[in-house]
RNA sequence: GGGCGGUUAGCUCAGUUGGUAGAGCACCGGCUUUACACGCCGGCUGUCACAGGUUCGAGUCCUGUACCGCCCACCA
């Protein structure tokens, strides 16, 4: 029988405890210390992986400050894990930290007064002396030391801070990117796919940082908008007569290999398969036809050197060109002696005069020496014209990239394009559109993945290379680590069959100088998460995973080195669904950032606006769109955060007896919240968190304002205990049901309103159903005309309300009667809800009448009830 | 140059099978009403970017244009 048995209802008034005056202050204290102590979000590994979400949070760079747009999108997969469990998943929610990198290594260098110089022993027991003005060199392992020890303080501080927002993670689970299970598994895979030869080293142009004065990948790079200009430079044809062509970079020319133009042009067809003279220099080099070379560009004919841009490269590969490289690691041009191999003039002397004036400038001043070179040997033809122009940057350096040759490790990427497209269509993209960038990015793809950085916070590459009995490193045969050392540090460990004293000495061994990419661990996040390989039954219950949340400016980077990994590695994708999320904007509508000046200290607004008021501006930013940092919407959330303390208190305070849900009103209310029970968890279902936070919040005001008004005379027992009991039990089930959809949202005030009448966590609770709410209503068959009676009832409330305001009449003053004119219908429904809402109206009379038009006129005002 | 979003009230944004334009904030007026003045009631506010098309009917579907933003690209 419905009514005062069913578990949405029971209410126990002699547990209840409310609150004199419910506050918000102080919600976080008292409930994530609880939280902790009751192991509320642990994962539950006894699952297996059909009842397990398993989500792979993105770590943030602790050597960075958290700022307003972690919260937004942190909050966002809160909400989904929140959701999911009270689904009844065992959520498997981890945090990690990102601690890996140049980031962490320029604090480090900074913070002790260290360098690091992997050539030098381990150090047991060293302790940085105070930052003095010359830097202490130190070991790869001692400097990793530091940078473990500067990151634990800002990892404690992260971690106080997503525990304040109210973060359901397992920090159990936590781990870093520098920390031993993620190097093992980093150094592991690496192995792996060297065994499979999905990695290969090899000496070839690569981009290059000549700041950092390390290789860069495809992925960290960004253009950037530059000043520049054309220079228009003759170069002389044996046969008499020149060719002019126009660049950028004249400070190459001592680098350069050859013309080219398109095979088309009728202008330079006659040129093809013919030698010119570089200026200055006089190098006899040949003109050649690809179909890359613009017509339209320049001159139409453009110098290819080694290497001014990748273009260049692609010319130098295809058309199988010599090599004359002259920039250095460093930027600067390296020292060349003419009339050398590879550097034959016509006139040596002459090309050296020139060239040493060159030597060791970085390529900004060669340039501008050059240009007076070429005006005084008349080459420069007209002026320089200015132009602006895109140029490539490593995204955290400050000068163009240059390309350098040297030794890197790359892994394998263009082979696996078409299969990482299917990968990429097989993902459930939130929102859905997001799955282009991911296309763009592999379509465009034109290179491997170049892994290996000359630096030295980072995963080292687990490798030593022999060395020859005449001093030669052997890099074409790597000495590989045993899986079971894993990790190691080849700067201090020793290969089997070697001894320490053999480093570096001929007939011994060479340690790998470099580090991998930041990305190539990071990419790993599901393996290492997952317990890959050593755990294989953790990874069993959670691989692949169900969620990557992440924004949309690395999907180029994390989201597709992961599934590139996951390819190669499992053969599947890491996991089932993506949801992006956008930026934060100020309300300039530009990205919010620390550069900027123009973040919002995160703890201040938790402090200031409350946890849940800060989720409810977070959660209201859909999926993928970039959302305005506005303090107004954490406000609103704050508001509506308080009144749920208030409509709970009153929904709990005088809440016996409870009887059977036998009014329409009350079941009419209930029916509305069954629907909207089942948008919310089809919607939640498809990560549409925001419109679910949406929804129920309508609904809630709603609530608030038309049913709680036009029950709470009834309630009050002014129709008998029956009337009472009904609106009772309503009550208890609308608000067992509203603090269950709200909870993942307003995680703080639903958890202590919940505890006022309620064992357990609400976070543990079960998320509501439909059929849990329509077992209470005696009468399901009434609903539509329930509904009307409803809809009747709110219009009969908004029409009343409106003539009191426009009479000016307070609510204490009594209305004499109303006449209602009406479809003959309503005088059933009136007849329904009449008493309920005399109550609430404080109408003494109503007189309804049948018409076509609705109509509701006042007719008089009591005087005040005497005081 | 290619791709993807967006353009709805002063502001921030909803608007899911095409059916008379919505919310919150702001603004104006009123109200101490035994849950809440961190409150309640009411009011004002729009050529849904523009131009065509499909349709009985378009904010919603199609085509094109403009502007804003983002992503990508072999810009010598």
């Amino acid at each position: 029988m419905p009514g005062s048995s069913s578990p949405l209802t029971h209410l126990d008034p002699t547990r209840l405890v409310l609150p004199e005056k419910p506050a918000l202050e102080g919600l976080e204290a008292k409930w994530i210390p609880r939280w902790e102590a009751d192991r509320v979000y642990q994962f539950d590994r006894t699952k297996t992986r059909d009842a397990v979400y398993a989500i792979d949070t993105p770590p943030p760079t602790v050597s960075g400050s958290l700022h307003v747009g972690h919260v937004f999108s942190y909050t966002h997969t809160d909400v989904i894990a929140r959701f999911q469990r009270m689904k009844g998943k065992a959520v498997c929610y981890p945090m990690g930290w990102d601690d890996n990198g140049l980031p962490t290594e320029r604090r480090v260098q900074n913070y002790y007064g260290v360098r690091c110089d992997p050539s030098l022993p381990y150090q047991p027991g060293f302790v940085p002396p105070a930052p003095g003005k010359q830097p202490i060199s130190v070991s790869r392992p001692n400097f990793i030391e530091l940078c473990a020890a500067l990151t634990r303080e800002d990892e404690k501080v992260f971690e106080a801070l997503w525990k304040h927002l109210g973060l359901s993670v397992d920090w159990s689970m936590t781990y870093a990117t520098i920390g031993t299970r993620a190097q093992r598994v980093s150094q592991l895979a690496f192995l792996r796919l060297l065994q499979r030869g999905d990695a290969y080293q090899v000496e070839a142009p690569t981009l290059w940082d000549v700041d950092f004065k390390t290789a860069v990948a495809q992925a960290e790079l960004e253009d950037r908008e530059l000043p520049g200009a054309y220079h228009r430079i003759r170069f002389a044809r044996p046969d008499g007569g020149a060719v002019e062509i126009e660049t950028t970079r004249p400070e190459l020319i001592p680098a350069c290999v050859a013309l080219v133009a398109h095979p088309d042009d009728e202008r330079y067809q006659p040129l093809f398969g013919r030698e010119v003279i570089t200026p200055l220099f006089g190098v006899k080099v040949p003109v050649k036809a690809h179909t890359l070379a613009d017509p339209e560009k320049g001159s139409g004919i453009a110098m290819i050197c080694t290497f001014g841009d990748i273009t260049d490269v692609t010319w130098w590969r295809e058309l199988s060109l010599d090599v004359r490289a002259v920039v250095q690691v460093d930027g600067t041009l390296r020292p060349v002696t003419w009339g050398e191999p590879g550097w034959t003039s016509m006139d040596a002397d002459r090309a050296q005069r020139h060239y040493d004036e060159l030597t060791r400038l970085s390529a900004a001043k060669a340039r501008v020496k050059i240009v007076e070179q070429l005006r005084a040997s008349g080459d420069l033809i007209g002026e320089p014209r200015p132009i602006t122009h895109a140029v490539k940057f490593y995204e955290k350096g400050d000068r163009p990239l240059e390309i350098v040759t040297s030794r890197q490790w790359f892994i394998k990427t263009l082979a696996y394009r078409d299969a990482l497209l299917s990968r990429g269509k097989a993902l459930e993209w939130h929102p859905a559109y997001m799955q282009s960038r991911f296309e763009n990015w592999t379509n465009g793809l034109n290179g491997d993945w170049c892994v290996s950085r000359q630096r030295f916070f980072g995963v080292p590459f687990p490798l030593w290379y022999p060395i020859d009995k005449d001093g030669r490193v052997r890099h074409e045969a790597p000495i590989v680590a045993e899986e079971t050392r894993l990790p190691i540090d080849p700067s201090t460990d020793v290969p089997s069959g070697y001894t320490a004293d053999q480093r570096g000495v001929p007939g011994g061994f060479a340690g790998d100088p470099d580090v991998m990419d930041t990305w190539a661990t990071s990419s790993l996040t599901p393996q290492i998460v997952c317990g890959w390989p050593d755990d294989p039954d953790l990874f069993a219950r959670t691989f692949p995973m169900d969620l990557r949340p992440q924004a949309h400016d690395i999907i180029r980077t994390w989201l597709f080195s992961t599934v590139l990994r996951a390819e190669l590695e499992q053969h599947s994708l890491p996991w089932t669904d993506a949801a992006i999320s956008g930026w934060v904007l100020d309300p300039d509508r530009k990205k919010m950032s620390k550069s900027k000046g123009n973040v919002v200290t995160p703890m201040a607004l938790l402090e200031e606006h409350g946890s849940d008021g800060v989720r409810y501006w977070a959660a209201s930013g859909r999926p993928g769109t970039d959302t305005a940092f506005d303090t107004n919407q954490m406000r609103v959330g704050r508001r509506l955060a308080i009144k749920l303390l208030n409509a709970s208190k009153f929904a709990l305070s005088n809440a016996t007896p409870q009887g059977p849900v036998v009014y329409a009103v009350d079941r009419a209310m209930l029916h509305a919240l069954a629907q909207l029970v089942d948008e919310a968890t089809r919607d939640l279902e498809a990560y549409d968190y925001a419109r679910v936070l949406q929804r129920t919040e309508e609904f809630f005001w709603r609530f608030c304002d038309d049913y709680l008004e036009l029950v709470k005379g009834r309630r009050y027992g002014e129709q008998g205990a029956e009337a009472a009991g009904s609106a009772n039990a309503a009550l208890a089930a609308a608000l067992s049901v509203l603090l269950r959809l709200f909870a993942p949202f307003l995680v703080f005030v639903t958890e202590e309103v919940w505890s006022w009448w309620r064992e357990g966590s609400v976070h543990r609770a079960a998320w509501p159903t439909r059929a849990e709410i329509e077992a209470l209503i005696a009468d399901p068959q009434a609903a539509e005309r329930d509904r009307q009676i409803f809809e009747w009832a709110t219009t009969v409330l908004f029409e009343v309300r409106k003539h009191r305001s426009e009479a000016k009449q307070p609510l204490k003053v009594p209305i004499v009667s109303v006449s209602v004119t009406a479809e003959p219908v309503a005088r059933e429904w009136m007849s329904v809800v009449e008493a309920d809402l005399k109550s609430a109206l404080r109408v003494q009379r109503f007189d309804v009448q049948d018409g076509e038009v609705r109509a509701f006129d006042v007719t008089g005002y009591d005087a005040p009830a005497p005081a």
